[in-house]
DNA sequence: TAAAAACAGGTTGTCAGACAACAAGAGGAC
DNA sequence: GTCCTCTTGTTGTCTGACAACCTGTTTTTA
């Protein structure tokens, strides 16, 4: 009940129904128009203060907190039915990714370059089959991916490709996202991949950069080619 | 107290101390070790339950979820006091902002570059003077790279930057820090600047990426150089 | 008259206790 | 041996109370 609460809560602020500086109603307030305790209320706004939504002060409220101030980043769920949204998060993604391979190149392990070269063989034995080695397909490329991250030694990059790839996965198991999966599952989208690890073998930071930003691109533009999201 | 608590429960779980699946202690147990009410406990595993930190079920107890189940990204303020870590949150900053500015070379309009002219003016203006000048200047470029952010028309690099830059101010006040900006606020590094407002201006899509990429390899070489930091 | 002090009301922060909802294991009935 | 009930323990929610704190008002005092 907490969740669903904190997570009202949270969406009128983003959205912008409540501005900065705006005082929040009274905990009491709030519990009796959602017709729960003021202990669920509490725990709520707790969240909230925690992300920085919102600046509580004992004896006076609690405020809706200058944009500026927040100290968490995370994606709500809605944002994955909307292409442009989609399209968005890829970009961020591919910010980081083609930034994680560069230093992968410059960083990697011959141990880091063995576990990358398993996930690529993964990703292209399961280049054919059914609808399991589509789903093994889309493990191997994450896994890829984790390996390319870990390689670059730095934990937040690891920590917010792994957070987005969750995100992504929990969110996406619609059956459209299946589907525009499958636009990814292809041996000419492996081919992609593959300029990635040689880049990364090579020890070459541009090239390594510049094939994961290549690869994006195409999978920017498959995505948008598709026909089969909502636009709104 | 209850951001007291869940800080070091949420530090527990990030140093490892506790790994993945271990059950927490109970509410009333924990409440009793810290000393506190059920009710502050209740809060602060809230907020841990929301960061995708740890999971509880009714009647079983509170459980360290997978490192894979994280939701929400943020940097802890102990992070900002070694080099190393700084570097790091430096290379991911590198990553957005680079996608940042080659989207802003695309997407830009003529305001959008007006807005950005004006921030570069200032930090032009504010290149020498005496301490209100330096405050001035790290004001100016973090608008320069805001607005950058803003004209690339992605809502989540925006945001994320957003609360890197927010972060980053609030911890490095300390005076080591003021000092490691000043290295940053010299011609040469406004010049450095400058090679990305021309090519956004030129909206030479990859000359804007590859000119901030140069910007902060250069300025993590200036960072690595300074003696006034701690290595731990 | 003006400043200072006491008062009153409201809000958040914390505490204590209680009960409902739920899960897991123990023990007995068949 | 299998099923059922019972007990126990934990989380989730509710209730009431009080402390800590702020703000505006009123009263007192210089």
């Amino acid at each position: 009940m907490t969740d669903d609460i904190s997570q009202k809560l949270s969406r009128m602020i983003l959205e912008g129904e409540l501005s900065a500086g705006e005082q929040l109603p009274t905990e009491q307030s709030l519990a009796e128009s959602f017709g729960v305790a003021r202990t669920v209320i509490r725990e709520a706004i707790s969240r909230l203060k925690h992300d920085g939504l919102v600046d509580s002060r004992q004896g006076v409220g609690a405020f809706i907190a200058e944009p500026s101030a927040r100290s968490a980043f995370r994606i709500s769920p809605a944002c994955f039915e909307k292409r442009q949204k989609l399209l968005e998060i890829l970009q961020l993604r591919t910010g980081i990714t083609s930034e994680a391979a560069g230093l992968a190149a410059v960083h990697r392990t011959d141990a880091d370059l063995q576990f990358m070269d398993t996930a690529y063989d993964s990703m292209e034995r399961s280049l054919s089959g059914g609808d399991a080695a589509a789903e093994k397909h889309v493990l191997a490329e994450r896994s890829f991916y984790q390996r390319i991250a870990e390689a670059s030694g730095n934990q937040y990059i690891l920590e917010f490709l792994s957070m987005l790839d969750t995100r992504i996965d929990m969110e996406l198991r619609s059956v459209a996202m299946k589907n525009a999966r499958v636009t990814e599952w292809s041996a000419e989208v492996l081919a992609e991949h593959k300029a990635v690890l040689e880049a990364i073998r090579a020890q070459d930071e541009t090239a390594a950069s510049q094939a994961v930003r290549y690869h994006y691109s195409l999978a920017a533009q498959r995505l948008a080619d598709r026909a089969d999201l909502a636009d709104t």
